[in-house]
RNA sequence: GGGCGAUUAGCUCAAUUGGCAGAGUGUUUGGUUUACAUCCAAAAGGUUGCAGGUUCAAAUCCUGCAUCGCCCACCA
């Protein structure tokens, strides 16, 4: 048997691969006798080349190739997601490039736009899924805006709708104005920033802000009912600066003495703690700032100005009235986008909602009664029950147009005051309520130049599509918001299999094995096993697998803009699959931090070679073994068998126990250890060296032990073992990906 | 403000229920024409962050402190 001195992946993976494709291996064949197992991949956004995250999916293949070998039906069942305003984002900055904006298109050329975007990339991350070695179900792909997936999502929302789970309500929500839509509680970071808090002169009481731009949406100051201070002075009036408007002094038990001057001025509009203080008090909902940042309702010389300007000019007027007392430094926590990094507003727009603690409820029960079990369960099992005990309603429309438009119609003859963007038949933007656009612009005008619509949180709204039930009209409009992708992504488990009644869905539900990164416990774990328990009454998995973030060698999280970004593509290529894998499990301990380094995937292609020289060694010497008749039988002749032989047979044996047993537990670097221990060290350093010297019979043993470590291997390191396997001079019937493993 | 995790060899990390502190990588020395220099043999390298406590026995359990990281949270 020829071959080469060192391992070459790069003539081996490509071809293997395809063997294993056209094999039909990766997909299962469903016996009813038989239990399967079943992994869903985290859908990927099919918009995006691969990182280094993804390269974790390793962990996915190492479970399904070993349930493989066991002989269970075997499904990994690979997708692609439309990612929402993660591709909406990309897609805008591409845009830009053309000097183009989301604002120069209707709604359903953007669309269209973005579909072809997504669909010209899409191929590139399943390529590079297969560079990977992993063993998905390709017959089987699903990308969530597949007409069918969005029938079952559209037909849960209805669900929701009839149980009276959804509700369209004005809340404050996290608005950014860059991008141009509201996000749920979630999507926001928190980050501790410098400000200025800025003390003004109210007339008869000096209050303390951060945001002097918002004075005048200002419709009270509160302070506290104990504050001996403002005793006197309840029953008066305070005085807006610059505008000069009256406004009550109000009190409200949470007004801190402490802060400032421990009066608070009330803004409703713009503030979530002030709204509620508004609702208590009937105070006024006074907008000053529209959707795209800039200010409204203001004096002439703010208006359109953006919030920072704003707050410049107004602090400048308030210095030159007088009213401005002092600054000092303010270190607080700020809102901001989690996907620009802009500063969130607290705004009062209609979205719709779904109520969650309902949902919730059967989602924690389910894991207390260990329907489903997370491992590594102390940590993360405490952070999946408090954020569910504690979860507040999830706020599901976004406005964009990068999703499935959310199944409500408004009748615009119902609700004239609907208002609505669009681009006219001579491409002019027009925007205005429909009542004032009605005499000029007929409704397919309307309708066919879209761009997006604002319907007020009373408007009413129907689920039927092909007219108002009210009026009998046709006038009427779909919803422009977009479904939060988490919520299509919360059912993925559902639509992928093709419930209701799919046989997929009768075979595979509920899966096995949930494997994922704790980053998205709340975002889709908690989503799933809500949205799955509430139409199939059965969660989803059985087990959620998480794993940690991975990162350099200095335990920095990887970023592009720290230049500290380990391409798996790239690593692939240059030390093969099976390095860049058993990169990401040796020595990682559970739900730890994911250390790799250039120097440890070169480390693993170290041990690929070895495997490979190892076996180079064994089939070589095979040739030179004159006849099968000198050979000593393992099986009935342990006599025969040497000290050696005896040993390292019974290693092999503990081995296999040990590697098998971690894999259960879901311990991979264990189990990884284990054979990389037992073949180097053992197999290698000491049984092959003593083999040298010795006679000629030690072939069976050696082929035995090499055999079953292939096995062993093989989740870990596809490629070269199946490689190897093919090179066997015992003639294989079938290729090491479907062999067995060996039984413990 | 609330909660969680981490701190072990030069570096990155392990250590199942408390039981001789181990890997990978790096370093040093020697070896190797005969599977592999992507190799082999050996060595050095540790008061397990600090201070107490429990125990026959503590990296592990308890208390306090320090440093770092993360999650959650409406603080003007």
């Amino acid at each position: 048997m020829e071959m080469e001195k060192t391992y070459n992946h790069k003539n081996t993976e490509e071809a293997i691969y395809k063997m294993w494709e056209k094999g039909g291996f990766f997909t299962p064949k469903i016996e009813k006798s038989k239990k399967p197992f079943t992994i869903l991949l985290p859908l990927p956004n099919a918009n995006d080349p691969m990182h280094i995250g993804h390269a974790l999916f390793t962990i996915q293949d190492i479970l399904i190739r070993y349930h493989r070998m066991l002989g269970e039906p075997t499904l990994w069942l690979p997708g692609g997601d439309h990612a929402g305003i993660e591709t909406q984002y990309v897609f805008e900055k591409h845009l830009a490039k053309e000097g183009k904006s989301r604002f120069n298109y209707d709604s359903e050329t953007l669309y269209k736009m973005i579909s072809s975007f997504v669909e010209e990339n899409k191929d590139i991350n399943k390529s590079q899924m297969k560079q990977l070695g992993f063993s998905l179900d390709w017959t089987r792909y699903r990308y969530s805006l597949e007409p069918t997936i969005l029938e079952t999502v559209f037909d849960t929302f209805r669900e929701l709708y009839k149980d009276n789970l959804i509700y369209r309500n004005e809340k404050m929500v996290n608005f950014c104005p860059k991008c141009g839509t509201a996000f749920s509680d979630l999507e926001i970071n928190h980050q501790e920033k410098e400000d200025i808090l800025y003390y003004l002169d109210y007339g008869a009481i000096k209050i303390a802000t951060a945001r002097p731009e918002t004075i005048f949406a200002d419709a009270a100051v509160a302070v506290n009912p104990d504050d001996k201070r403002y005793k006197n002075i309840q029953n008066k009036k305070a005085v807006i600066p610059i505008i000069n408007k009256e406004i009550p002094i109000i009190t409200d038990k949470d007004i801190k003495v402490d802060f400032g001057t421990g009066a608070l001025k009330v803004t409703p509009a713009h503030d979530p703690v002030d709204y509620e203080i508004g609702q208590g008090h009937n105070l006024e909902v006074i907008k000053t700032i529209d959707r795209n940042g800039r200010m409204i309702n203001v004096p002439q010389r703010y208006l359109g100005l953006k919030i920072l300007r704003a707050r410049e000019a107004v602090v400048a007027d308030l210095e030159k009235e007088g009213k401005l007392v002092k600054t000092e430094p303010l270190k607080h926590a700020v809102s901001l986008c989690y996907k620009c990094g802009s500063p969130i507003e607290p705004f009062l727009i209609p979205q719709w909602f779904v109520k969650t603690k309902a949902l919730a409820k059967p989602a924690i029960q389910a894991v207390k009664e260990g329907k489903t079990k997370i491992v590594p369960k102390k940590r993360f099992e405490k952070m999946y029950f408090d954020w569910l005990e504690n979860v507040l309603d999830w706020n599901i429309s976004r406005q964009i147009v990068w999703g499935p438009r959310i199944p409500a119609w408004f009748c615009l003859d119902c609700n004239q005051n609907i208002e609505i963007n669009f681009i006219d038949e001579n491409g002019q933007k027009v925007f205005g309520e429909y009542k004032n656009l009605k005499e000029k612009y007929n409704f397919s005008e309307i309708e066919k130049g879209l761009q997006s619509l604002s319907a007020p949180v009373d408007a009413e709204y129907s689920l039927e599509s092909d007219g108002c039930p009210k009026c009998r009209g046709k006038n009427v409009l779909q919803e422009t918001d977009t479904f939060d992708t988490w919520f299509l992504s919360g059912q993925w488990p559902l639509t992928t299999l093709g419930y209701p009644n799919g046989r997929d869905f009768k075979y595979f539900y509920p899966t096995s094995v949930l494997d994922t990164m704790w980053d998205i416990l709340f975002f889709w774990v908690a989503r799933m096993m809500m949205l799955g328990l509430y139409r199939t009454g059965k969660v989803p998995f059985k087990t959620v697998h998480i794993h940690a973030r991975v990162v350099d060698k200095q335990g920095k999280k990887m970023s592009k803009s720290k230049g500290n970004v380990i391409g798996p593509i790239e690593m692939a290529e240059k030390y093969g699959a099976d390095a860049l894998r058993m990169s990401l499990v040796f020595g990682v301990a559970p739900a730890s931090d994911v250390v790799v380094s250039e120097d440890k995937i070169r480390a693993m292609r170290n041990f690929a070679n070895k495997v490979w020289n190892a076996s180079r060694f064994v089939l070589q010497r095979e040739t030179k073994v004159k006849s099968q008749e000198s050979r000593v039988k393992i099986e009935g002749k342990r006599s025969k068998v040497n000290e050696g032989d005896k040993w390292i047979i019974q290693e092999m044996g503990k081995t296999a126990v040990t590697v098998t047993r971690n894999l259960e537990k879901y311990r991979f670097d264990k189990a990884v250890e284990e054979i990389y221990h037992f073949f180097w060290h053992s197999f290698c350093d000491k049984y092959i060296e003593s083999v040298k010297d010795r006679r000629e019979d030690a072939q069976t043993v050696l082929e035995e032990v090499l055999e079953t470590s292939l096995k062993l291997l093989h989740p870990f390191m596809p490629f070269v073992t199946e490689e190897i396997w093919g090179k066997l001079p015992k003639k294989k019937d079938t290729p090491l990906i479907i062999s067995s493993w060996p039984s413990a």
